[in-house]
DNA sequence: TTTAGCTATGTTATAACATAACAGTAATTT
DNA sequence: AAATTACTGTTATGTTATAACATAGCTAAA
């Protein structure tokens, strides 16, 4: 099982998080031929700045302070639409939301544990998944093209948490 | 594995499937003293028209034809929020839309199967998938509250289908 | 049988998410 | 340098969802 579950619950140098992402995709776009250009760099720079995702509103408001002017809708979209496409950040289908993605060069699951409380979110690749699901299929004849596996729950940080709280702005340890 | 996908590609008599949904939605709502009010009735019959989802506006204008007056979304989002409580519908996130439940009265795994070609919609109930996915909370210690699994790829239907069609209003049996 | 409380609906406005369409600019190829 | 392609800017609009407040109708206790 491959995730990032542990890092994600725990504090650590977040820094790395993001180098490591921005280095992964720079070569990536070097060995492939693709343009990492500035607006896509800030966008996936934004989509590490923590474990949660982020809608693409809050990515429309962070990017207008660092560029120091209005950036509209689509300038994200199409951003947004690029780092997904080379496979660099996922959509979050119930939350509207994007976040990078923690293992690009594997193939997985696409399946994802979104905390209620504070709102991370860990990737987790189960091949044992995907086989089951492609057994479903075959039974069905249904032929898979792609999926979604969005599990909601708590955090082993808030599963922990006596306290009832349930807000979003929690105690997530983002580095 | 429980599922309605042979029901849901194959011609069939669709009126057992509304009657059948109506049926256990009015016995579910008398023995849990709820009610099921005219627009709740309306907004299940029209999601058990086909087996596809509808989305929220998609119920609006058809609840409008039917009422012969405007209905405000509040109404349809109200009438969809009752029924996703009580369990007699489903959301599909990544289409913002919404379908009867099949088997409401059992436990299930929220395991959808969406044709991108006719967007048929076919549930599935797996036990051993709930079961790999507990175990891989447990190992990260996530505490599971709910989840929503969609699988997108071909129906039985549209797989067979030599033509390259990629429309969505396709051949679908719908009974 | 009215009044208090609760549930459901009506209504208006707006928030939040996403894209169409077209103009302009920058990099790349020829 | 011209042609081509990829990317960005801009305006407008489409689509999905909810906030806030008013009203109506049911239910149960006084």
């Amino acid at each position: 099982m491959l995730t990032n579950a542990k890092l994600v619950h725990q504090p650590h140098d977040h820094r790395r998080c993001i180098n490591a992402a921005l280095a992964y995709a720079k070569d990536l776009c070097e060995t492939e031929n693709l343009r990492l250009t500035p607006t896509r760099e800030s966008v996936l720079r934004l989509l590490w700045q923590s474990h949660r995702p982020l809608g693409a509103y809050q990515l429309q408001d962070q990017l207008a302070k660092i560029a120091g002017k209005p950036i509209a809708p689509p300038t994200i979209y199409r951003a947004v639409e690029f780092l997904l496409k080379v496979g660099l950040i996922h959509r979050i289908a119930s939350l509207n939301a994007y976040i990078g993605c923690p293992f690009p060069n594997s193939d997985h699951s696409n399946l994802f544990m979104i905390c209620n409380s504070c709102g991370s979110v860990a990737e987790v690749a189960l091949s044992s998944i995907n086989g089951l699901l492609n057994r479903a299929c075959e039974k069905t004849n249904f032929t898979l093209q792609d999926q979604s596996l969005e599990l909601f729950g708590l955090c082993p940080n808030c599963s922990s948490d006596e306290s009832g709280e349930t807000t979003n702005s929690g105690n997530q340890n983002n580095g």
